[in-house]
DNA sequence: TCACGTCAAGCAGAT
DNA sequence: ATCTGCTTGACGTGA
């Protein structure tokens, strides 16, 4: 088991997620971007290394307008050895990379152009993760896409279009439940015909459960991850004590979080804690986790 | 230095 | 009709 958080470091004093406006784009100002947030990458994952997380989620701010018809410019090539060495210490502290394209990354829209925009953005993270060198236990992760409706035919709509994907995008996409639209079954009909790994997210099955226990849910995911896709991955966060159902929290509630990993005891997974003080979160579950044998065992 | 309007992009639900 | 939230606020102008 493995314990992340994702994209932002609010202990160090850079962050990976610079950009700018389309307005100002040139080369000279891309480039600058870009190596100052694989600067940062670099020392968040030592950060991390030395706080024992290793599970992290990349910003998708990596590459400013990484999927914009204006990139014309080869990063991967002229950030070749900066993606080689970050990809080098990776490997070498066995951590576990994902990513999470936004909420304009929508498969089955009825929209083609958002269609054609959807691909481009998977083509992008999928460049990051191969420029890294990443196998295909890191993954890029999406919610299903809009409803329209009409679910059954949204479903359709996504699964046709899946199967279209380069193999290189499939290698890494995966798909998770989300709060409103797509449950943890929906996603199981998806999967049935297209095999694509499952990510089980505790937050938005608490939100749109339609009954099913988590106990339910999490059996019926961790059952279709296979071994090329790594340990399944959960992703987990803690209701905000105010504001109430479905608000993410601040700070990790740890009475909840016992209990999430207590009652997940018969399985093994990677964990990305979703909560707004970000390592601060990781860095008390891990503290929690130390006597956990699943923790353990996958550490070096 | 700070306030604040705006930023490449979609969709659903609330007001 | 307009606003808000989503995996995540940051940029950039003007005072």
């Amino acid at each position: 088991m493995k314990v992340g958080y994702p994209c932002i470091n609010l202990s160090l004093n850079c962050r990976s997620s610079r950009k700018f406006r389309l307005k100002n784009y040139s080369e000279n100002r891309l480039i600058d971007t870009i190596q100052n947030n694989l600067l940062c990458l670099k020392k968040i994952l030592e950060f991390n290394y030395e706080n024992k997380i290793l599970f992290f989620r990349i910003t998708s701010d990596l590459i400013p307008f990484g999927s914009h018809p204006i990139m014309t410019f080869n990063w991967q090539e002229y950030f070749k050895s900066e993606f080689r060495e970050i990809g080098l210490y990776i490997r070498k502290k066995n951590m576990r990379i994902t990513m999470h394209p936004g909420q304009y990354t929508v498969l089955n829209s009825k929209n083609q152009r958002v269609v054609e925009n959807s691909i481009k953005e998977l083509q992008y993270h999928t460049k990051i993760l191969e420029a890294i060198g990443l196998d295909s236990t890191a993954k890029i992760i999406t919610h299903v896409g809009g409803v329209y409706g009409d679910k059954k035919t949204s479903i359709l709509r996504f699964i046709e279009r899946y199967k279209k994907l380069n193999e290189n995008i499939k290698n890494y996409y995966v798909i998770e439940n989300d709060d409103k639209s797509y449950n943890v079954n929906d996603t199981l009909v998806i999967n049935r015909s297209t095999e694509i790994p499952i990510i089980f997210d505790s937050y938005h099955h608490h939100c749109y459960n339609l009954g099913a226990t988590t106990e339910e849910a999490i059996k019926k995911v961790f059952m279709i991850w296979k071994e090329k896709d790594g340990l399944p991955i959960i992703h987990y966060s803690s209701e905000h004590p105010l504001k109430g159902k479905c608000k993410h929290a601040e700070e990790l509630d740890m009475t909840d979080f016992r209990n999430f990993i207590k009652k997940t005891n018969k399985y093994n997974f990677d964990i990305m804690l979703e909560i707004k003080n970000k390592e601060k979160s990781a860095i008390s579950a891990i503290e929690y986790l130390m006597k956990d044998i699943r923790f353990n065992q996958n550490r070096i």
